[in-house]
DNA sequence: CAGCCGTGGAT
DNA sequence: TATCCAAGGCT
């Protein structure tokens, strides 16, 4: 029988925090970090691995040092330089944020910080906790996933929320509220992992229901999971000389909201006629398919390609520069597109 | 509240 | 290739 998740097993996770904690560009070394970084990486992270963050953090600090720069910053170069990131609610909700916030500093609670747009139960907690050091239990998947196992929670976490919060509750030291909750979650990147979990060194394993029957990797129980739509399309490449490319804004929000597209079909069924959805009348060439996966559907695009003498004007689109950062899905079109035109020797 | 919302890396 | 999944939030 193993002792329950308690304050002693919330300290020896912060001994072992001071030795094997991960070095991250949004950490300091010592006291309460910057709001504006802590809450720039949390939104950044969600979702999203720290591999992926850290080029994207290390530009926006450098392009925007204060959360006063960030409210500064036109929309469109805001949207340009989260492109590749995905879940682009998150920049849109980034930008309303940053301006809310600017001149009077952040909200000091998770209470008022979970007022602000794109700020959830999560980052509020983790916000307040990292950058204020306010004493409240953070849950995010690592969290979830750690406690399914410290007591063999026989359901999925997300349909047990008060169950896990109460068990973060009881580890809370009294002091260093936000190196606790990196802490937690660098256990369960580092150590109480998905699928090959290191039980044999974990800090905390004499509180471990699942290491003490070797069960962990039963845990945490998972939701079913949803089956996936197939969406087919079609896109056009134009290209005019001096690296233009014609491309329009999608709908604000929504699927890749406020992003640059090539023009084409709307996703669905495949188009029995594909030139009818071309953005004018040219000489097409076909430039093969690509493919592209959301979270929630498979994306087939028919691609498209015409070369003109100049750019001309086009409703509903413009002209654009091809290196532009787009969605990573348009990236695979243009790049689609265009290798086309300009086929490699 | 279940579905929507991106992407890339690991296995 | 298929599947999972990564510091979630919104509706």
């Amino acid at each position: 029988m193993t002792t329950a998740p308690n304050q002693s097993a919330g300290m020896a996770l912060l001994e072992w925090y001071d030795r094997h904690g991960r070095s991250l560009p949004w950490r300091t070394r010592q006291g309460e970090a910057e709001p504006y970084r802590v809450w720039l990486s949390e939104i950044m992270l969600q979702q999203t691995t720290v591999a992926a963050v850290i080029p994207y953090f290390e530009r926006f600090t450098a392009r925007w040092p204060t959360v006063e720069a960030l409210a500064a910053a036109e929309d469109d170069d805001l949207m340009t330089a989260w492109a590749g990131l995905g879940y682009y609610a998150r920049a849109r909700n980034l930008l309303a944020c940053a301006r809310t916030v600017a001149g009077q500093g952040f909200p000091r609670t998770a209470d008022s910080l979970r007022q602000l747009p794109g700020v959830g139960a999560y980052t509020s907690s983790a916000v307040a906790a990292i950058a204020f050091g306010e004493r409240v239990p953070v849950v995010d998947g690592n969290v979830e996933r750690v406690v399914s196992r410290l007591i063999k929670l026989g359901v999925p976490p997300k349909t047990a929320v008060a169950t896990v919060t109460e068990a973060v509750e009881a580890m809370l030291p009294d002091e260093r509220p936000g190196d606790f909750a990196q802490a937690m979650m660098d256990l369960g990147a580092t150590i109480c992992t998905p699928k090959s979990p290191a039980c044999g060194i974990c800090p905390i394993r004499g509180w471990c229901a699942a290491a003490a029957d070797g069960s962990a990797l039963d845990y945490p129980k998972k939701l079913p999971k949803r089956a996936k739509k197939t969406w087919h399309g079609v896109s056009f490449v134009v290209a005019a000389p001096g690296g233009r490319v014609l491309m329009r804004k999608r709908p604000p929000k929504g699927l890749l909201g406020g992003m640059l597209e090539a023009p084409g079909s709307a996703w669905g069924e495949i188009p029995d006629n594909p030139f009818a959805h071309a953005p004018l009348a040219a000489r097409w060439s076909e430039a093969g398919s690509i493919n592209h996966v959301f979270t929630h559907a498979d994306l087939t695009l028919s691609v498209f390609t015409a070369q003109l003498p100049r750019p001309m004007p086009v409703k509903g689109c413009e002209w654009y520069c091809a290196q532009t950062p787009v969605a990573t899905l348009t990236r695979k079109v243009l790049t689609r597109g265009l290798a086309t035109l300009t086929p490699e020797p």
